[in-house]
DNA sequence: AATTGCATGTAAATTGTTACATGATTTT
DNA sequence: AAAATCATGTAACAATTTACATGCAATT
């Protein structure tokens, strides 16, 4: 899970804080990297200090606690990103959608692959946005790279959906497909051999 | 949950299969969509049966169960395309580590870099094999796009990441970081206004 | 005084992975 | 005969979301 170092890596980059922090944390900077709600934040901080890679140290102004990385934490946090597998798998469910969207009308296609390039437009403005800084602390180099990917893959995808909007202009209209249709299908199948 | 939508569109667009077809598709074509194991699609087949989505229909071989789509399957596979809010939460754990990238030394940050590029161009050259298709059939044009999607952001994701390795050769060692560096925290955070 | 924001937690439900368990059929 | 592949399922665990529940502090 990559969740409790997102958390430890947290501490480390900005210092001792809390849980609610750190969730508010998880929808600003690293939210178009990794998400979590408190509702997944609490009990993990509570395990990662069980296991002594953070620490609570202090109590704030209403019932606030406040953790610090360990010296664990950071040597583990360390092991993570440099020793564990990525983990693998893929899931985007915007390209499943585009997967199957020979069975809705092309024009109906199209407007979907308009419309999901305009939010994609929408996040690249706000990591426009976060790119504008200086950089000049090593955590701030290190997070203008992942920046520098959102911006990049998301010009990727903005480019894509156009290109794919534009092909799909040229379909014929969808045949009606139903759960009956088997003979049609088997039609189909037979027939393309020969073309 | 994309998975059921994921195990309509498949019985639509391959016609009626078993649990174990279906759970070499994600293997294979929807794989670098989206991916699930066979733990997780038996249960999810009979539930989906069990909502008249999709209709078990006869018995294969050995114990095979054969399920196809039924006409509330493919409505359903039509309303979720195109009504239903695409889900948001990027979760990029190459990017995670990027982002603290910072605590480990600038020679191992970059050889990570070039690694996740070397492991990029190999899944890249596994969709050009699957673009090199004709695309004849509907289904096979809208697999194209995602095909096409697939390169475009693996290209991005490669240029990205060997533009980030080179970044990074610039970098200035990594300072020691300790949970006990409160002081050198509070240090360097006094120090910045005055540069 | 009421609203908003800060702050934490848990319970329930869903989603996903891993491991275990079983047996039939085909290939070597 | 053994090994590989086909084929299904469940149990246990892990991860995640959503909703419920509570209360303090600051602002309007």
């Amino acid at each position: 899970m990559s969740l409790r170092h997102g958390l430890i890596g947290l501490l480390a980059r900005e210092g001792p804080q809390t849980g609610y922090q750190l969730a508010r944390a998880f929808d600003r900077s690293v939210n178009f990297v990794w998400h979590a709600r408190h509702g997944q934040i609490y009990p993990e901080l509570a395990r990662l200090a069980e296991a002594g890679l953070i620490r609570h140290v202090e109590d704030g102004p209403r019932g606030a606690k406040v953790y610090e990385v360990t010296d664990a934490g950071i040597a583990e946090l360390r092991r993570w990103i440099l020793d564990v597998p990525v983990a693998v798998g893929t899931r985007n469910e915007t390209l499943l959608r585009v997967f199957f969207g020979y069975l809705v009308e092309p024009a109906e296609l199209e407007a979907f692959l308009l419309s999901e390039a305009a939010r994609y437009r929408g996040l690249l403005g706000v990591l426009e946005g976060f790119a504008a800084g200086d950089a000049t602390s090593p955590s701030e180099r290190a997070s203008e790279l992942t920046v520098h990917a959102g911006i990049r893959m998301l010009n990727a995808q903005i480019d894509w959906a156009e290109w794919a909007a534009n092909e799909v202009r040229t379909w014929p209209p969808a045949q009606a497909v139903s759960s009956g249709d088997r003979a049609g299908r088997a039609r189909r199948r037979a027939r393309r051999p020969r073309g």
